[in-house]
DNA sequence: GTTATTGCAAAATATTTGCATTATA
DNA sequence: TATAATGCAAATATTTTGCAATAAC
């Protein structure tokens, strides 16, 4: 067996999920692919090689994984989700203009290290994201 | 004319909105529940004054003034689309219990000044918020 | 009087659910 | 063999759109 098969299974038990052929795919599709995808997107590209694939266990295997703490979900657009297999230590940029998300490092300690508790709530997850134009937007509009 | 209903119009004049009658009283309703609402729990809200109040004129008004940079938007529930009046200086903190929407003020220089330019992107926007388990919650389940 | 906005219903989009079939432990 | 996951279609939720009626300048 492949050994990024076998690591991902292994990742799959630890987190307490049944490491399925289907979810086996899905999180190598999310490591190969870090553009930021939706549940859509990711069943749209996959169903070339798997055909048999639906939607609903693609949106199961997201949410099952994001649910375990195993992937991203970012709402940045106000649309679709789109997920993210190497979230940490990282925040996003979304351009207004091509739509691409880009990961970019903030120098932030409100980013880099957790807040336990603010106004008596207690903090799990801090998100942050930037909106405006991108790099190759810029320079395609020179602005 | 009230002070309140005449301060709403200047404002909406400004940012080049034509004043109409369901703008108005949809601003004065965003000033006046600071709970913030989603399309849907305005237009349900106001519906009981406004009964000939549409959906598709709650949406297009929202929409306009978050163009305008009149509203702010929260994507930060993954589902409906949250929004706040008075948006500026501050940020957010979703429970994941009750799903209540905790205005929040941060200490850290990526909120309070902006920052011009990362990666060669121009940013325009900044956001920020947090999920956890809100002083509510933790009081009545003791964590 | 012309242009813009509203309201309604229908459409579009994103996601979830029920349930029979299939795979996994 | 019992339990869990998959796949399909239908349902739901959120938002947008087309268009006739109405209101604003």
């Amino acid at each position: 067996m492949s050994p990024i098969i076998d690591r991902i299974k292994k990742e799959l038990i630890q987190a307490g999920i049944q490491p399925t052929y289907q979810r086996i795919q899905i999180v190598k599709y999310l490591m190969e692919n870090r553009n930021h995808p939706t549940a859509d997107s990711i069943y749209r590209d996959m169903s070339a090689e798997l055909p048999t694939l639906s939607r609903a266990t693609v949106y199961n295997t997201v949410n099952l994984l994001v649910e375990k703490n195993l992937l991203g979900a970012l709402n940045i657009t106000g649309t679709e989700t789109h997920y993210d297999y190497y979230f940490r230590d990282h925040q996003h940029f979304l351009c207004i203009r091509c739509g691409r998300i880009y990961d970019i490092s903030v120098d932030c300690s409100l980013m880099q290290k957790k807040v336990p508790e603010i106004d008596g709530h207690r903090v799990d997850e801090i998100y942050g994201y930037m909106k405006g134009l991108c790099v190759h937007c810029r320079k395609r509009e020179n602005q």
